[in-house]
DNA sequence: ACGCTAGGTGTACGGTGTACGCCTGTCAAC
DNA sequence: GTTGACAGGCGTACACCGTACACCTAGCGT
């Protein structure tokens, strides 16, 4: 009999080991999320993760399974717009539940099944309004990360390192309103909306669903317009005369 | 007098650095680029490089500050939309020019004077159209990374570690043909247009103009139809009854 | 009772970014 | 001239990364 038993935790399976790098993810941030720390919150050797994923890059790609995994499916009964768009908006209630899930998307160059799977049920209910392969393809490619319920983050602050002064401030404030005018008024724009938001803050849900109806709307028109490829253009160009 | 002067290579500066990462970059893969990398690539100890660069982030950064510079501004008789697509495409083409440019971009946090001045420039170019700050704003968020040149490789196949036998590739085939059907029918949409094209690869400036149009489309009309944010949507569902 | 094997261990290698201190060539001011 | 500051290149060192390879061991089917 082995001496007291030591607290033989039970064997790992590659679920639980997605599972614990997703919830080390979720309390540390992807960046803690390395083999060495991942086995140490698992209470195990580095090289022990090895049996069950086949590299880091595999590992995330698995982490991003099991967010994907929590997507529902739209009801039923909606209009093939309508189910696209929940679809999507789905995706993106899983996604925004964690937040590195995003970066590890874009990072993970793997394509499994699940990821697949989403694929596949979006085209498939754009191909349901009766779109032609063709244009499901164009918009999908159109839809791009947003078919992950996100969009680039852009407009996101990396926090300055060492918060100026307010001389400095006010002095970056002013060239910044001198060469970037534009940027610096759509900003502005997008924090006198309904309610005194954060500086800088804008409503990232709303812009999504902005952009989403967006391609959607424009995908329908398109449809309803009997578009074809041959067209090579969604529609005609601004200038009135060829 | 020192012996022989060893061929002094002319001393450094940030510019130099930055182009000969650019030039590393180009010939080797962003991969190639690290410190140690770099500095063997100038003939010089690693630590040399953060006398010019304050670390790895900053010189990125200034990496996509130079391929962003070859951006050429638009042809000014033109309408405000075609002037921004024009930006835009532009954008395109100095990314294109640059294949490690993109994940460059996705990458960099930073927001240099450079980029910034791009988004300034396109939000110049849809204000010139009269469209609203607020719109304006709404817009940028929609084109999302399209404001680069590049929308997300979604599509890009991360080329099969070990080629499969004839007999495993047909029955992978077989079975994605049945769980992913609607993915295989858009794939296959792709290759049979104009050319016959190699298997799985579609047309990626076409896609991009395609999504860049019914972006700017989109917000002309809505432009002339006078949208505010008061509708939070941009057009009605479609469903047409409330 | 035997041996196979799945799964956890230990060590080691080559890579990374970068903090810190030294050393030297250049140049301005005395 | 001589001096002293200082910009810029050098060397060492640290902590961390992913992972190849060999080994050991518990548990199980035969």
């Amino acid at each position: 009999m082995p001496p007291a038993a030591p607290p033989r935790r039970e064997r790992l399976d590659r679920d639980r080991v997605l599972r614990a790098a997703v919830a080390l993810a979720d309390e540390a941030g992807l960046a803690a999320v390395s083999m060495r720390g991942l086995a140490q919150h698992l209470g195990v050797v580095p090289m022990a993760l090895y049996k069950h994923v086949a590299d880091k890059d595999e590992l995330i790609g698995g982490m991003v399974d099991v967010v994907l995994g929590g997507i529902e499916p739209p009801d039923p009964a909606l209009g093939w717009k309508d189910a696209v768009r929940e679809r999507v908006l789905a995706a993106r209630r899983a996604v925004l539940r964690h937040p590195w899930a995003r970066r590890a998307i874009e990072a993970s160059t793997r394509r499994t099944p699940v990821v697949l799977g989403h694929m596949d049920a979006v085209a498939g209910g754009l191909r349901a309004g009766g779109l032609s392969p063709d244009l499901t393809h164009h918009v999908m490619h159109a839809l791009g990360n947003r078919i992950w319920g996100f969009s680039p983050e852009l407009f996101e602050e990396p926090a300055p390192a060492h918060p100026p002064t307010p001389e400095e401030q006010e002095a970056m404030a002013r060239e910044f309103a001198q060469r970037f005018p534009h940027v610096l008024e759509i900003a502005v724009a997008a924090t006198e909306g309904d309610l005194g938001r954060v500086g800088g803050g804008c409503d990232e849900q709303f812009e999504f669903e902005f952009a989403l109806d967006l391609l959607l709307d424009g995908a329908e028109r398109l449809h309803r317009a009997g578009w074809t490829s041959a067209a090579r253009r969604p529609v005609a160009r601004s200038s009135q005369r060829p």
